[in-house]
DNA sequence: CGCTTTCATTTCGGGTCCGTTATATTCCGG
DNA sequence: CCGGAATATAACGGACCCGAAATGAAAGCG
């Protein structure tokens, strides 16, 4: 093997072993969230509550909106159903009485708690 | 970066995640998902999915049932509206008719190539 | 052979999510 | 102060998911 050629097949073995480690990972985590029967929020309302929680406030009905790329209804579906789980709240803002300010709960951040630990669990768990 | 350094740093990066890292990898991951449109399937399907392409076959509807704790009725719908996406297909088999064998495809493969990657590039972004 | 078991699917009623469209409220600029 | 813009939500219809129960098809077994 030529040199080039072993350069180019160790990136790819690393990058292979990168990307098998990462399925893996998606893998295990989601199977102990369905195996728990922990989860029941959408691609999109993991999204929304971890930007929630992630990202600078205030967050609006708007701004989530565009951050995710999605329609307003969107939005107010999900903290409607996340809301009545207790992950969430709504607030006017008062200074723009048009505004709705969503705030994060203390049950919200004990569940993407949970969720880091879970992922960080499987993270520790793969096979080398 | 040598790919010494790169496989050691794809190693790590399932290793040394803490909490808040796991986090903010899950909502970049997640976030991507929502953003770039990809085909939405819930945990449940995108655990089949990974349990198809990750753990030894065969696969039958019974097994993965079994496997992820849910009903078979579930498998079999998520089965057929990923097989509608042409993400798995199925077969009979022929040893035993009563049972299905679930089968990787070539769509399917790649799907889950490109969520690694997406996981892996999302995790290279992380802060230290 | 019949009877039972096993496996997968279909059916049923209820629920949620989606995008689109329509509505209500609030702000703002002339 | 008033008509238009902006914001969030509600209403609507279609699609999908769920668990439980019913159905269909095949194998096992006495």
């Amino acid at each position: 093997m030529r040199p080039a050629e072993a350069h180019e097949a160790g990136l790819l073995m690393a990058v292979e072993l990168r990307a098998s480690q990462a399925l893996k990972l998606w893998h295990a985590v989601h199977l102990a969230l369905v195996r728990d029967d922990v989860h029941d929020l959408t691609v999109r309302q993991i999204t929304i509550l971890t930007t929630i929680y992630l990202e600078p406030p205030p967050h609006t009905v708007r701004g989530l909106a565009a951050r995710l790329g999605v329609t307003k209804p969107v939005i107010t579906r999900a903290l409607n159903t996340m809301g009545a789980m207790g992950l969430v709240t709504r607030r006017r803002d008062e200074a723009d009485r048009r505004n709705v300010i969503i705030q994060r709960t203390v049950e919200g951040a004990l569940y993407l708690d949970r969720l880091a630990d879970l992922v960080v669990e499987k993270a520790a768990e793969l096979p080398r």
